[in-house]
DNA sequence: GTCATTCCGCTACGAGTCGTAGCGTAACTT
DNA sequence: AAGTTACGCTACGACTCGTAGCGGAATGAC
């Protein structure tokens, strides 16, 4: 999948890939981005921690990139969507456990880089969303797919291309807004901000407007003054 | 502002640093990036595209990130938000506004880059924050008064800290979702993402999930069988 | 004017990285 | 066995890096 694979694997002769070489290849990868950075990290470092030689890397991975991508790519499989009873708590959920993934060095350092290089890097692009993108985006399915399950939203409409359209729409705003506040903005993504965003999410600007005075208006656990953790789910 | 500044400017004995060749120096920055990308881009390029010697740079700027920010903080001081008559319109104005920055190779180019080298290197956050990010925010709070003033939005409460929180919390969210869209999904911002995501910003989840068959529960220009171009504003 | 100071353009340098080529050897298929 | 492919190793030219040293140009202080 990952490696340019010079005959489809079908009616392969001659002495087989390294299995294990792959192995630590990938391993070296993340380590050393870890250790030293994207901009620090070079092929004949990668090669020495890994154990094999410079040349077998570039037998491989045409780029530095592609191999950050698929040395990454299993981090974002990590990411699960427990089932924490309604949909507020599964937002609230998956908003954290992907900024605790953000918080790991070679996750968010090689995700931006490669991100940066597929402005220039046309063939980079659908790797990224083979790799990453689709495996954070699934989630969102999931958890729709559940609401609905509990009646908390509608079932999907007639039309596919606009149940398409609202899912690529949260996932956008879900991932971008997490993605944001921690990489950009700089500041943590810590379980006050994921209940303000998720008010949000849910009912709108409105509901996160600043006024805490007049009575019922905001539905729920939406209340800014709230003190305790997530209100309802885990 | 930009540069190291030997001496606090003031008090400056000798021969002053060329302003001609700061202007000449960004501008090839600039031109160099939307040309051969970040990844290819040398000193020494920008340094022969500028009209100068390679030592100049190095005496201005420590590091290629550094110069690339300061090439680029300009882009994003050209964003502005004229007024187009109520909240649904300034906020579909700012997403599209802020995508067609996005659009430029050199501003989404040189923002994943240094975003990218921010993830390993400390002094380099502030520097975009003062640089980049801030220059963006202020639209939110520019488009939050307005709304205030036209009683769309309820006035500040008593806690400035909560005001700043929501605050926060917007800008991540548009920015956010428009960065995600337009350099990570790989999709166009267009007025008809900017209206359903609009929407969503204002009445929650509920207002863009699909069912446009009942009757009036979204309210205005929310129905996503509609055809026409902004739906208030201009 | 003269002096001190600071910047500029130029050249040169060692160090490091790149991606490739060539070799002999190891592992697997038929 | 023979044929095929991957591996480790070495070496290579080309390029970029960041710095140092030089003579000369542009300014402020006196």
């Amino acid at each position: 999948m990952a490696v340019p694979d010079p005959l489809p694997s079908a009616q392969r002769r001659g002495r087989p890939r390294s299995a294990a070489a792959d192995r630590a290849i990938l391993a070296a990868t993340r380590a050393a981005l870890v250790e030293i950075g994207w901009s620090r990290l070079t092929m004949g470092e990668i090669a020495q921690r890994a154990g094999v030689a410079k040349t077998t890397l570039y037998r491989r991975w045409a780029a530095k990139s592609e191999l950050v991508i698929d040395a990454v790519a299993v981090l974002f499989d990590e990411l699960r969507l427990p089932d924490r009873g309604c949909l507020r708590a599964d937002v609230e959920g998956v908003v954290l456990s992907f900024a605790a993934l953000l918080r790991r060095p070679e996750a968010k350092t090689a995700l931006m880089a490669v991100l940066a290089e597929s402005t220039t890097d046309e063939a980079l692009r659908p790797r990224i969303r083979e790799a990453i993108v689709d495996r954070q985006k699934r989630l969102v399915l999931d958890g729709r797919a559940r609401a609905q399950q509990r009646g908390e939203l509608p079932p999907d409409p007639a039309d596919p291309a606009e149940t398409a359209r609202v899912v690529d729409l949260i996932f956008d705003v879900i991932a971008g807004a997490v993605v944001h506040r921690s990489l950009v903005s700089d500041c943590p993504v810590d379980e006050s901000w994921a209940r303000l965003f998720t008010t949000l999410l849910l009912e709108g600007l409105g509901a996160v407007s600043p006024p805490p005075a007049p009575g019922g208006a905001a539905a729920g656990a939406a209340a800014p003054d709230g003190t305790e953790p997530t209100g309802g789910g885990r």
